[in-house]
Parts: structure tokens; C-alpha cells; sequence
DNA sequence: ATAAAGCGGACTTAATTGGTCGGATTTCAA
DNA sequence: TTGAAATCCGACCAATTAAGTCCGCTTTAT
């Protein structure tokens, strides 16, 4: 459908909520599920994730959380996607983004070359939008 | 995944390989499909679907098939995806997409005009590129 | 009349997404 | 030192979507 999945919008609001509360203060899942009406749990998920690619700091423990890390000017929407999706780079493309190399039209292919410059462009556009610009 | 469909692929596939042939030149899904070796049957479900949204003609019979019906310079790779997702306008956010309009942020929601403007970016690059383009 | 083509709906299966659950660990503070 | 509040993590389930298949129909050239 070309359309971003819940994880990554969650994990949109959750940095930009972050992004605006000041990179000094500790924030909570339960906070930000509480604030925008978002399902807990996945959002918790979501959460770890950034975390563990390191968008955040994580805190455990009463009174623990999450820290914003960076300049907000510095993270770009594609950053926070590629997380969540966990792959290196995106790829509108399933020949392009699966390892495992299963195409099956894979010689006979001929729109690959336009598609990853679509891509490419798409990127561009993906890279120049930070979470500073969703403030 | 942010990904395109594989019928966009196949819809893509078959819109350059028609372009190629020539607008005089009349090519049934068969040919298209073992040329490419694609799914028969699914591919000639999107050749219906080009042909309802009329960026080919069709002929029933024997001796049938397609033909291309435009300029391949002013067919946009925009236009084949809104046509297979069967929407007149793409969204990257689930909320703008769906006309029941069940989200359930909604109000809260921050995200939503930064990912517009996002979503009017890649509409232009999508609308950038033609069939032309890509042969 | 028959074969080759498109048309279209129903269906199945596979994959992905969205969400939930249970339990573990960490840590603060009463 | 115990309990509550938080993150962490894996497993699981349900719903939706995507991909593919099937069947019977219509159209039309030969």
C-alpha cells in the first residue's frame, strides 16, 4: 500500500514529543501512550527500538525512561525508518531490499534501473525532513 | 514496508513493455507473462485493471490482446500506482487514505501535517518520472 | 464449432501488521 | 528490604492485506 506502518508513525510522534519536552528531560512510555492515545505495549516495543539503535537513552528503574540523545536537527525521518524496519536502507522494491535474492524475474527484470532512481529520490526527500521540522 | 506492490511491479512491467512495442502493436497478457515470466493470472487481473482506467485498450477474441493507448511520455508512474491501488490519490499516512476515517489518534495526532508535506515531495517524484523514462 | 483471447468474481494461502501477554530485570524510595 | 514503577524481551494471537489460483463466462477470428 506505500504506506509507512504504525510502528514507524508511533515512533515519529514518540521523537518528536521528545524532541520538544528538551533533550534533558526523562520521559516515559506510559506518558506518551497516555498523551496521544497510543496502544501501550507496541508502543513500548517501539520504544526499545529506538532505544536500542541509540535515537534515545534508556533509564530503568522508578522514575526511568528515556532521554532524547540527539540534535533534533540532525535525525531525519529516513534515520527513524530504517530502524523500525530494521534494514540498512529503504527500498520500494522487494528484489532490492530482501537478502535472499528470490526473485523470481530477476534476469528478465527491466524496471529495476528506474525504480532504485525513484528511490534514490524518494531517499533525498526522506533525508531532508528531521524531526527538528516536525516540531 | 513502504514498499510497491507486486502488482505495481507487474503493472509497471507490462505498461513499459507495451511502450516498447509500439502503439500500433497489439500484445496479449500471455506473451507479457512468459516474456517476463510473471503469474498468468495475476497479471491478467492488473492488464483488466489498466484497461478499465483506460491507459490501454483492450480486444477481446482471438487475435485479442492490449494496445497502448497514450503518449508514453505523459504516463506517470504516479498514475499506474493510484490505478492498481485503486485510489485517485497516494498516501504515505493511513489516516488521509482511508475514507472511514477511523483513526484513532486523530486529535492528537502531530505527525500529520509534517508527513503531508512528505507525502507531496514523493508525489512529485513519482509524477517526475514516465513510462518513457524507463525504457 | 472451436480455440484463443479478455472479463470478473470467488476463493485460498501466505505474509505482514498490529496488538497483547507474561515474565524478567532494574531501580528508586518508603 | 520490600513493593511499585519502569524498561526489556520473547512468544503469541488476531486481523488485515497481498499474492496467487480457479472457474465459468463472453467475445471474436478462423
Amino acid at each position: 500500500m506505500f504506506q509507512l506502518s504504525k510502528k514507524i508513525e508511533y515512533a515519529l510522534i514518540a521523537m518528536r514529543h521528545m524532541a520538544v519536552s528538551g533533550s534533558g528531560n526523562i520521559v516515559t512510555t506510559k506518558e506518551i501512550a497516555d498523551r496521544y492515545n497510543l496502544p501501550y505495549d507496541l508502543l513500548a516495543k517501539v520504544m526499545q527500538t529506538l532505544a536500542r539503535k541509540e535515537f534515545i537513552s534508556s533509564y530503568q528503574g522508578v522514575r526511568g525512561g528515556y532521554i532524547f540523545r540527539h540534535d533534533p536537527r540532525t535525525v531525519k525521518v529516513s534515520d527513524i525508518i530504517s530502524a523500525i524496519e530494521g534494514k540498512p536502507s529503504l527500498s520500494i522494491i522487494q528484489c532490492e531490499s530482501d537478502d535472499t535474492n528470490n526473485c523470481i524475474i530477476h534476469s528478465t527484470c527491466t524496471i529495476k534501473t528506474p525504480l532504485v532512481k525513484l528511490q534514490t529520490s524518494i531517499n533525498t526527500v526522506l533525508r531532508d525532513m528531521s524531526i527538528m521540522e516536525m516540531v
